[in-house]
RNA sequence: GCGCUCGUAGCUCAGCGGAUAGAGCAACGGACUUCUAAUCCGUCGGUCGCAGGUUCGAAUCCUGCCGGGCGCGCCA
């Protein structure tokens, strides 16, 4: 019995009660949830839901709940339901009902935490969306461990997402980009306000390398060379450093596109439709203070350039046209001003802001070697790149390290603690459950027990404390999912494992798996097999949704 | 000034309106002739920033204040 099977039960006991007793049914609540007490003595599991719904009935919570308890103490597969408290229901499982979970979950596998809990909807993520003018610096890293993440616990419950990445390689920003390059290749120093950094070098001596007349051309012409040449070069060493991270997008969408199919000018008139702007100053505006921004928009600038939010706009639009019902995009701590704006727009279009739009920030980031904030990257001079952190501690570390902690709150990476191998480490100790019940797995192989069929396992021989615990825990892994790709916060499930690994190492401390010498094996060995693998599966499903291996041996 | 965000153990952080607020680190003390000690167990450690409010019940929701971070352009 799952957790969220209980919970059903319970709400269905409750039914019968209202039921039987001429209740007003209205009372209770379309769904409902156990939660897992903290101390023991309160049971496996427990209900408040004649707390909640007994002063609206109109019986008292502690009647209600007594009369609960009866008749859920009827329904298979549980042992005894107690009130404590002010009508708290503690409720105790049979053995075998939660015990049964481990041979679902080696049966599932893979698939175990998959849920249709967002079946149906279309979700749009984008995140990191650097521009190809350095490698991707540390606000995007954060973002491309979370977002990457997300899509895969959002897909694992059920949504269909597209991740994406945005990008410009026409603004002022790449004239810089090309102005840099050429300066580097003449070896001028670059300009001032021009990209430094050694990466700068080596893109121009790769344009130069490739087109050696490049610099015998006139200045304007090799500065076209190199702007070109250069992007290509930048982003195919972006999306290589990516890649090497594991992170990989559905559409790489390029702003220049949104103006040549005038994009920018259908969504002005789409907007003018709707009411929402107005002239003034010789600027075309948005009114986007009609939605609670601070101050009107500018779209088209008095001489007539689209703004930057005008591409905005467009391209909010374009994910809305196809088809994506919620566009999710993920910013660092420093564009949080936006916020207002691009709410106040969605709802200028006529979507709901709060339905259609979800803008999640993201704290800043630093990587920090001995207590001090490393500060400079090798090759990119002013800031820390994707390479420095994998570099520092590889992807596993790095990715778990960034996915742990909620995207609100600013973190400090410490390059020491993330590279011990040790307990300290978070990544490290959930890893080496994988390693330690790969490694339980292959010496029960080598001595001859296995598993054996699905239907001769007895779950009711999984009666310790220890394995009550770690049963527990992995019931509550499609939870786990579902709530963290409900609050777009995979940092629950990185806590969660490490939880689960907590659990299992408290097993293997009491409950041996193998036989000892020449003990026989049992009934008792077969079962704990079939819990070391489903602990197995969990930690290795919820390591692959953040991006980081469950290796076999450590 | 306005807005966003954070404030929980010495440190880094979890915490779904529920019961005695948790974990890791640090400190101290224990546990390997047996499945990986990269582990486990125990002890110490709290005005959940402060003050009100809502509630049967608040670290959690609301309001105000204090403190830290960030943002407030016809920039990109």
């Amino acid at each position: 019995m799952t957790p969220a099977n209980l919970a059903d039960t319970v709400l269905s006991a409750a039914r019968a009660v209202f039921e039987t007793r001429g209740l007003d049914a209205s009372a209770l609540p379309a769904s409902t949830a156990v939660e897992r007490p903290r101390n023991p003595e309160h049971g496996d599991y427990a209900s408040t839901i004649a707390l909640q719904v007994g002063k609206k009935a109109g019986v008292a919570p502690r009647e209600l709940a007594a009369a609960l308890a009866e008749e859920l103490g009827r329904r298979p597969g549980i042992k005894s339901v107690e009130i404590a408290g002010p009508g708290f229901l503690n409720i105790r499982l049979d053995a075998a009902a939660t015990g049964g979970l481990a041979r679902d979950i080696v049966l599932a596998g893979s698939a175990y935490g998959r849920t249709e809990r967002f079946a149906g909807e279309r979700i749009n993520l984008e995140f990191v969306s650097a521009n190809p003018t350095g490698p991707v610096h540390i606000g995007g890293v954060r973002w491309a461990a979370v977002g990457d993440a997300l899509s895969r616990l959002l897909r694992t419950a059920g949504a269909e997402v597209g991740t994406e990445y945005y990008f410009n390689d026409a603004g002022s920003q790449i004239d810089r980009f090309a102005r840099s390059l050429l300066a580097a290749a003449k070896g001028e120093p670059a300009p001032e306000d021009g990209y430094g950094g050694a990466y700068i070098a080596e893109i121009a001596a790769e344009v130069v390398k490739g087109a050696p007349d490049v610099l015998s051309q006139s200045d304007e012409a090799a500065q076209e060379t190199f702007r070109q040449v250069g992007v290509e070069l930048m982003f195919a060493e972006i999306k290589a450093s990516l890649a090497d991270f594991g992170v990989h997008f559905d559409t790489y969408f390029n702003e220049k596109d949104l103006h040549d199919r005038g994009e920018l000018q259908e969504a002005l008139d789409r907007l003018r439709e709707q009411g929402h702007i107005f002239e003034s100053e010789g600027a075309t505006w948005l009114r986007t203070t009609e939605f609670g921004d601070d101050k009107d928009r500018v779209l088209r600038k008095s001489d007539g350039d689209w703004t930057y939010f005008a591409a905005d706009c467009a391209y909010y639009l374009d994910k809305r046209k196809r088809g994506f019902d919620r566009v999710v995009i993920m910013l660092g701590a420093d564009h949080h001003g936006y916020i207002g704006r691009m709410k106040a727009m969605s709802a200028c279009f006529g979507d709901d802001p709060d339905k259609n739009l979800e803008i999640l920030i993201g704290q800043l980031v630093n990587l920090v070697r001995d207590g001090e904030p490393v500060r400079m990257s090798k090759r990119a001079g002013t800031v820390v790149t994707l390479e420095d952190f994998v570099e520092a501690l590889g992807v596993d570390a790095t990715r778990y390290a960034l996915a742990r902690y909620s995207s609100d709150s600013p973190i400090d990476i410490d390059i020491d603690l993330w590279t011990k191998a040790g307990n300290e480490n978070p990544v490290y100790y959930v890893q080496y459950v994988a390693a330690r019940t790969a490694s339980v797995a292959r010496n029960a192989a080598d001595l001859g027990l296995t598993r054996g069929d699905a239907a001769d396992f007895k779950p009711d021989l999984l009666t310790h404390e220890k394995e009550n615990a770690l049963l527990k825990s992995l019931n509550e892994y499609p939870d786990v999912i579902a709530r963290s790709a409900e609050l777009r916060e995979p940092h629950h499930v990185a806590r969660y494992l490490e939880k689960v690994s907590g659990d299992y190492h408290r097993f293997y401390g009491e409950c041996r798996v193998t036989p000892l010498g020449d003990e026989k094996i049992t009934d008792l060995h077969r079962a704990r097999l079939w819990l070391n693998d489903a602990t197995r599966t969990v930690i290795a499903n919820g390591l692959s949704l953040l991006g980081v291996s469950a290796p076999e041996r450590m």
